[in-house]
DNA sequence: GTCGCCGCTTGATATGGATCAAAGTGTTCG
DNA sequence: CGAACACTTTGATCCATATCAAGCGGCGAC
C-alpha cells in the first residue's frame, strides 16, 4: 500500500458539516432513512419514532470527512444518501479503504457500542446525508429495549462477518483474483444485455478497497481487456465473457 | 499463505467431541465459565442461571475441530478452558489463522446471531472445554432480554473491531512489522525480569496468525536475534532490548 | 479557447516475502 | 534405545506486486 496523502493529509475540524433544523418533515425523512436499514426495518413503529426523535440529520459535502480515525464517535451514523469511503491508516502508514458505504449502511457502530474511538475515517465521495443516532440515548434505549439491542447485535455481527471475508480475501487470494471477484460480484446482470459494473468511485479508491495499487489495478484491467474478458470505458465496465474472466485469475 | 492440509482435510462429523451429562455440579461449572466472559459478567444472576440451564458442555480433544468453515453453527461457544485456532480458507486456497481463542472468548457468535454458516473453522490446539449456548434458545431469550441482547451486541462489536485492526495490520504493515508488534504487544513485563513472550502455539500457527510463512517467521526471528533485540528458546522469547526491537521494522 | 490539474495509463525497475528443497532437532512410542 | 514423525531451520530461487517516473487526455475555470 502506502499511497500518498497530499492534500487530504491535514485538515481537521472543518465546519462545513451542516446540521439541519428539526421539523415534522425532517422527522419523517429521518424515519424513512432508518427504514432503509435492513436490521432496523422490523422494529415497532413506536421505537422508530423514538429513535428518529433523538436523531440528527447531517450533510457531508463531497471530500469532507464525517470523522477521522481515533476520533470520539458521538454515535452510529446511518447513511441516508450519498456514498462514503471508510479507511484505516494514518499519514505515515498510508491509507486503505476498508469499506464503501452506500445508502442504508451504518457506520461507526462498533465504536459507538463500545464507547471507544473510531478506527477508521469516513470521507464523503459525493455529497451525502447521514443520520446520527446519539450514542448516549441509543445505548440507554437499547439497554431496555431488547428488539433494538438485538438489531444492533445483528448489525455488528454482519460487519464482523464482512471484515472476516475481506481478511480472507486479502490473505488467501492474489490481487488479480480479488479484482476479478470484485467485478463478478458487483456485476448487475441486465436482462438481455451483458452484465456490467459501474464503479462507485474513482479507480484509485476501488484499487485501495481491493488492496492493490492504482497502477496495478489499471494494468490488470487492461490485461483483462486484452484477454477479451471485459470492456472498460471510464468507470463503466462490461463483462464480455464471464467464464473467461473467472478463469483469468493468474497473470499471464 | 497456502499451507498444505494433508490429514485434516476430510473428516466431518466425527464423534470424539464429548458432551457431558448434566448435573448440579456441571451447572455451577457452566455458570463459572459464563462469568469468564467479560461482556456477560454484568448480567443478572437469574439470567446467567437461565443461560447455564440451556447450555451444553463439550470437550474438544487436541487436534479436533469444533466446527468447519461453511458449517451450520448450533450456537455461540464459550471457551471454558484450552485454546482454539480459528482459520479461514479451504483445502485449495490454503488456510490462515484469523484468531487464537483463549479462555473466556466467544466463538461462532456472528454465525449464530445471523443464523448463517460459519466462515471459519475452529480447531483445538490443546484439549479444550467449550460451552455451547444453543442458538434458538439464546436468540429467543435475547429478543426479550435487553441486557443480554446488548451484551451480545458488544461482543460482536468487539470482534468487528479486532478484525478491522487485523485488516489494517495486514494491509499497511510489513510482515516484519507485524512480527515485531506482536512480540511487543504480547510481552508480559515481569516485575524485575525482562519482558518475555511464551508463544501460545506452534510457530507455524503464530506465523499464519501474523500472515507470514513459517519460513519467513523463522528467518525474521533469527534476524532479530542477530540484531540483539531478542532471545529465542523454543516457544519462549525474551525481549532483550525493546527499543531496538521497536526500531527493527525493516529488513536489514 | 487554452491553461492547469487531476485521474489514469504506461514503462522500467526493485524487492519483500513466497516457494521449493533439504537438512537439522526434538519428542513420542514401541 | 532407535525409528518415525513433527516441527523448525537454512539455503537458493523466483515472482507478484510495489515503487518511481513520465506521459496523456479530458474537463473545469478563467
Amino acid at each position: 500500500m502506502n499511497m500518498r496523502d497530499d492534500q487530504l493529509a491535514m485538515r481537521e475540524a472543518r465546519p462545513p458539516i451542516h446540521a439541519r433544523p428539526k421539523t415534522a418533515a425532517h422527522d419523517r425523512e429521518i424515519t424513512a432513512a432508518l427504514r432503509t436499514v435492513h436490521a432496523l426495518r422490523e422494529l415497532a413503529p413506536a421505537v422508530m419514532v423514538r429513535l428518529a426523535a433523538g436523531a440528527m440529520r447531517l450533510e457531508v459535502a463531497r471530500g469532507e470527512r464525517l470523522f477521522d480515525a481515533s476520533a470520539h464517535c458521538p454515535g452510529p451514523y446511518i447513511l441516508a444518501s450519498g456514498r462514503l469511503a471508510l479507511s484505516v491508516g494514518n499519514p505515515d502508514t498510508g491509507h486503505k479503504v476498508i469499506r464503501l458505504a452506500e445508502t442504508g449502511d451504518v457506520i461507526g457502530l462498533s465504536a459507538a457500542l463500545l464507547g471507544i474511538v473510531t478506527f477508521a475515517s469516513a470521507e464523503a465521495l459525493v455529497d451525502s446525508t447521514v443520520i446520527l443516532l446519539p450514542r448516549e440515548a441509543l445505548v440507554e434505549r437499547a439497554r431496555r429495549d431488547a428488539p433494538l439491542a438485538f438489531a444492533l447485535a445483528s448489525l455488528a455481527a454482519r460487519q464482523a462477518r464482512n471484515l472476516a471475508l475481506d481478511l480472507e480475501a486479502v490473505s488467501l487470494q492474489s490481487g488479480r483474483q480479488r479484482i476479478v471477484q470484485y467485478l463478478l460480484a458487483s456485476a448487475t446482470t441486465g436482462p438481455a444485455a451483458s452484465p456490467a459494473v459501474l464503479l462507485p468511485a474513482k479507480k484509485s479508491i476501488i484499487a485501495s478497497r481491493l488492496s492493490v495499487t492504482p497502477e496495478y489495478f489499471s494494468r490488470t484491467l487492461h490485461e483483462l481487456i486484452s484477454a477479451g474478458a471485459i470492456n472498460v470505458n471510464g468507470r463503466q465496465i462490461v463483462i464480455r465473457d464471464a467464464a473467461r474472466l473467472r478463469g483469468n485469475t493468474r497473470p499471464d
